[in-house]
DNA sequence: GGTTTTATGTGATGTAGGTCACTTTATGAA
DNA sequence: TTCATAAAGTGACCTACATCACATAAAACC
């Protein structure tokens, strides 16, 4: 399946667009490649764009003051990402965004994402439905991390995501789930 | 100031509209009051209404197997509250709404936000940046639990929001915290 | 005002997870 | 295939926080 037809699926979720709609809106989007490894947001940049990916995985994440990292977000095909905070307020990044694999993503920017809001109703609809879904998530992993312990949170994770058992580092999934690499180690040789 | 001065001041922050068009978005809304300690949506129930408050305190709450409560917001007011992924989804709430004082607020259905939504482009745009605002502050919550210790946290509340030392039990803020009301005890008086 | 809840403080003790140090195993590039 | 680098496992020890138990203080209610 190409870009095009994985966001033209994904949009169809929640709104009906023509296909003349669609190919305006896909228009304003500019596929980029990155190999595994590369930086697609690092911190302290200006942050222009929100970024779907259509292929590979990514991390979102934030380096604290000791330069331990923790994972906001590992994004999928079909997920959104950026540093959402600096992107809306014009700060600079605080959140990189990395490419664990090769990735393939759609980049939107800001003003593109505004203009088309403002142009065509539904696309407003889409994206706000789209925010309202993560935001409902993150509530939910926030209540996970207040209640549950590290092997609940550990196999809730891979209960979604099974593949990233086998895709990211061990490390990585520590810091997803806010505990050492070393109690995660020990976690499940037990 | 009255409620519907409070809601009218906080939307001109996002969009602009005509007094018509806001007595019409207004005239969908419910005033309701209540008593301190009264429940305005309790686990188990259908959710229809999101909440803006106009007055008091409100806390949105998760209660585990073990009885143990989790706060996941003080709604102050101009803060929105509901169980968002019961309303948005139709499940029943897993996510309680408690008045921690006497409270005023105005209640909208789900149907008349969709509703006024599709009728008024420029609504659309507030419900989206309203969420907005709500995901970039989970995601910031998240990671200050993942990064900082309970102390740090402790701090970091009570700078966002004094009013709430002398407003609610300290129980609540612990539940907040996600720490045992004896930690936060400790950690205030050392 | 007096009585019953509810909230808060504090000691003793247990435990999950952190940190440091070192070893072992993969992965990748020349 | 070899060497370099990154990832993962593991022991020893430490610390923040939980839990339980009980004492005290402050609200709330008749």
């Amino acid at each position: 399946m190409s870009a095009k037809e994985i966001l033209q699926n994904y949009v169809a979720k929640t709104i009906s667009l023509t296909d003349e709609q669609f190919d305006y809106f896909f228009s304003h989007f500019k596929p980029q490649s990155f190999k595994k490894g590369q930086a697609i947001i690092t911190a302290g940049d200006r942050v222009n764009c929100e970024y779907f990916v259509t292929s590979g995985c990514l991390k979102a994440f934030y380096i604290n003051d000791d330069l331990k990292m923790f994972i906001l977000q590992f994004a999928m095909p079909t997920w959104w990402a950026s540093d959402f905070d600096a992107l809306y307020s014009g700060n600079v990044a605080t959140i990189g965004l990395d490419c664990i694999t090769d990735a393939e993503v759609l980049c939107l920017t800001n003003a593109d994402r505004e203009k088309l809001c403002k142009e065509i109703h539904a696309i407003e609809h889409f994206f706000r439905w789209r925010t309202n879904k993560g935001y409902v998530a993150s509530q939910k992993r926030l209540l996970s991390f207040m209640n549950n312990d590290t092997k609940h949170r550990y196999e809730e994770l891979l209960a979604q995501y099974p593949e990233l058992y086998n895709l990211v580092p061990k490390q990585l999934i520590a810091a997803y789930l806010g505990v050492s690499r070393e109690t995660l180690s020990r976690l499940y040789n037990s």
